[in-house]
DNA sequence: GTCCAATTATTCAAACTTGACTATATGGAG
DNA sequence: CTCCATATAGTCAAGTTTGAATAATTGGAC
């Protein structure tokens, strides 16, 4: 599977194991994975037989509500964990130019860092953004010399600027939310587990 | 393949017929369609199957550069510029919250339309994008409000509003350059075949 | 003149995604 | 009490993507 469905899978299984591949299909669906990660429900189940042949989960037995369907239990591996962890510092500090996913993926794990190294990597992220946007300004002025390269490219380096300045600005307002105090992070706390319905 | 790719390669076999794999290879890769259209070269030459199959593109013989391998010539059909014509209209009159993609593709393929009909969906695209934003505004307040939804969501909410503010801004920019007659339209050509060395 | 790194043109197996399908169970309408 | 629409828990074939492999050719360095 790809990176992405790696991810958030594989997190989703952290956040709620043990767990079932059905739980985390609902689970995900109502997070519209769908949508803003292209994430299909045969896709988890996939991704779930793909994580656990690398051994980043493994299968704990089945269980059954009532009469219903058995189920397969889920939960991550010490590797797993190492894995998610090696996924999502990936993801934290990579800006992607084009691609929407990895920054939506974060977003929904990013508390399983320290708030200390979600603040530095938005700080970096905030001046990469800044320096991918100048490099596209002078692609964008060779482009209006150029005479083979066709005048319509200019609007796609355009878009990817605004694009790219728009990241960066929920970047810096998210970077004063988290310097303020807002949301909990993993070094802060004291292992409340979220309450689930199975 | 995705409709993506259908409408890259398609879009590209269109501009450049009688076309073999390799130049659409070679082309679309100076497009850097695998970085803002996540198409590696293998998927071009599926797509050409693919396409065949569906009877968009037939094969048009071989040739051969000196000694060099044979290589495949394809062409649209009349049904193909239809299906072009059609994934094209499609993508230029949606608007895409979380995929970066379509106005991508959009941008290179769309002076295949007309100048008025692209002035025409630019102007709906921009007041679109005015509701999505103001739907996720509310989306945003009862998110605050809840008390099962996790409070990061608002920032998937947050960071997709910014990004389509950044779409707008762009929106907005292209309609103002195509009023002022920035570009060339499928309208407006006496028919200049684009020179390309094979 | 000969070596070899790069180019040409494509194929292919393995991995991943999609969306329809299966087969049973439950809950609520009437 | 009996339907039947919906929910449960997944499977699977068909299609798509990936990235490495193939196999011959050419251009340029020495």
């Amino acid at each position: 599977m790809s990176n992405i469905t790696r991810l958030v899978v594989l997190g989703a299984v952290r956040q709620f194991e043990p767990v079932h591949g059905y739980f985390l299909r609902r689970e995900l669906m109502t997070w519209h994975v769908d949508e803003w990660a292209n994430i299909q429900p045969g896709s988890i189940y996939n991704a779930l037989k793909s994580l656990k042949q690398d051994g980043y989960i493994q299968e704990n037995g089945t269980e059954a509500a009532g009469k219903r369907p058995e189920r397969t239990i889920y939960q991550t591996t010490p590797n797993g964990v190492v894995e998610l962890m090696r996924l999502l510092r990936q993801t934290l500090w990579t800006v992607e130019t084009f691609d929407t996913k990895p920054v939506m993926a974060l977003t929904s794990f990013m508390f399983l860092l320290s708030r200390a190294e979600v603040v530095a990597a938005l700080k970096v992220r905030i001046a990469e953004i800044d320096a991918k946007v100048a490099s596209n300004g002078f692609d964008i002025s060779d482009v209006a010399k150029s005479s083979t390269t066709p005048a319509y490219v200019r609007e796609i380096f355009e878009l990817s600027s605004l694009r790219l300045r728009a990241e960066q600005e929920w970047a810096r307002g998210l970077y004063d939310r988290i310097l303020a105090g807002a949301y909990t992070f993993a070094d802060e706390i004291a292992a409340g587990t979220v309450a689930r319905d199975s």
